[in-house]
DNA sequence: GCATGATCATGC
DNA sequence: GCATGATCATGC
């Protein structure tokens, strides 16, 4: 692994996450230096702090807000275990905020504790292995950036308002865990002794402490889903932006060689000019080769290599055009317009201080309109000079976004043009400055 | 060092 | 077989 990951930024779930993406393979002792009197190392309820304090170095507010609170992201570190048949599956259920009975009743859906912290949260999972302190357990599979899918949202709702409406009659000591589907109340705290009853509001009943839990088997499911997570961001309410930088993330800051050994030993062969391409492809399709979500969405994949000094060495070139034909189009017609058009996907690799080639980020942009004005210039431009000389069209200095250059097999690649004599066949391209100033900004 | 010209390996 | 995305090569 490479050793400049970055650190995380607490405002952004997605930085958050990248950077618990860091620990999968690793148990906290192994990723960080922890102090040497460590208490409790036993209890598994402790690892989750033990990660937000040693790993994460963050202090979690004291107050009914998610641990994140800018990010509006909860934190759970949560056991897993082997099935029979080597997947990983919950070991437990998942515990997530105290019921406070007195409070619940005040509340309604649209505004309440357990929603307000739990809606989306990031979990993350470690093998359970007892009598092995829980600092070194490791995180098996990558975490999980979960939100309340729109698909569950009823059940959870509908389920929150049972366990309301028992404290609502006045039975908060009759819940119990079969009450509800997905969002179960569980019991908290050691034994039912009667000093560890919690009072009621409409009942001089003391009832059990329970607290909200995703039940084992729904956990399973995300589980199930994280593990498989054949489709892009399938099940998990993720933009196929989210889920783009979701499958990247765990790549950024590897080097050429890291990524060639993670993607199957992928390494590349002498002018293969695709290499950098297929390795994006590759990481998106997690080992396969299609990446149907992003076609379907019409986007537009390219690769960006930057040299040490931040700038691309070649611009981007786009498929030729005939000689004959353009004089015919449409701007709106064109294929370059179509492109220009497009949201982008760039994949940007940057040499870095040592002269290594490191994956750097991927971002989407879509053309800003005075540039995209600028392209259809050039276009326009290039329409007329073809018909009065093809061997002259813009060049890379007269645009500070496109030009036009030669885009061929070989040097037999060509195309006749309205003048009668044959020319090498050209495409537009976006100079390499241009990509320069672009990237920077994803 | 940049603009321009030439062409490569690959996947479909 | 060829279009494609991308890189190599050259000249000033």
């Amino acid at each position: 692994m490479s050793t400049n990951k970055a650190a995380y930024e607490k405002n952004s779930a997605q930085s958050i996450y990248n950077f618990a993406l860091l620990l999968t393979g690793k148990s906290l002792s192994e990723a960080v230096d922890l102090p040497e009197n460590l208490e409790n190392v036993r209890d598994r309820g402790k690892l989750g702090t033990l990660v937000e304090k040693y790993y994460f170095n963050h202090e979690p507010p004291n107050d009914h807000n998610p641990d994140f609170p800018e990010a509006g992201v909860e934190l759970k570190v949560t056991g897993v275990k082997k099935d029979k048949s080597g997947k990983y599956v919950a070991k437990e259920r998942l515990v997530l905020t105290m019921i406070n009975y007195e409070h619940i009743v005040k509340e309604s859906w649209h505004s309440n504790n357990f929603y307000n912290k739990c809606k989306r949260m990031l979990i993350m999972f470690y093998l359970f292995t007892k009598d092995v302190p829980v600092v070194e357990r490791r995180f098996v599979i990558d975490p999980l950036l979960y939100e309340i899918p729109e698909s569950d949202l009823p059940i959870i709702k509908s389920d929150w308002e049972k366990i309301q409406g028992k404290v609502l009659q006045g039975k908060a000591h009759e819940i119990s865990e079969g009450d509800t589907f997905y969002l179960g109340a569980c019991r908290k705290g050691a034994g039912g002794t009667k000093e560890k009853l919690k009072s009621q509001p409409f009942s001089e009943v003391g009832a059990p402490a329970r607290a909200f839990s995703f039940k084992q088997n729904y956990l399973n499911q995300l589980l199930i889903e994280n593990q498989s997570d054949s489709q892009l961001g399938a099940s998990f309410n993720l933009s196929i932006e989210e889920a783009t930088q979701k499958r990247f993330a765990k790549y950024i800051g590897d080097s050429i060689g890291e990524l060639s050994l993670a993607i199957n030993h992928f390494k590349r062969d002498k002018n293969h000019k695709g290499f950098h391409r297929e390795l994006a492809t590759k990481i998106l399709a997690k080992g396969g080769s299609s990446v149907s979500e992003i076609e379907k969405a019409g986007i537009e994949m390219k690769t960006v290599r930057l040299q040490a000094n931040g700038k691309p060495r070649e611009s981007m070139s786009f498929p030729a055009f005939d000689f004959l034909k353009i004089g015919n189009e449409i701007w709106e017609e064109s294929s370059f317009f179509e492109k220009v058009e497009r949201k982008f996907l760039f994949v940007v690799f940057k040499v870095d201080g040592e002269g290594v080639e490191r994956f750097e980020k991927v971002g989407y942009w879509n053309m800003p309109y005075e540039d995209r004005l600028e392209a259809e210039r050039v276009w326009r431009d290039t329409q007329r000079r073809v018909a009065i000389n093809a061997h002259d069209l813009p060049g890379m200095t007269e645009s500070h976004v496109a030009h036009v250059r030669p885009k061929a097999k070989d040097g037999n690649d060509k195309g006749l043009t309205p003048q009668g004599d044959m020319r090498t066949k050209q495409c537009f391209w976006l100079n390499a400055s241009y990509i320069a100033e672009v990237v920077s900004t994803i």
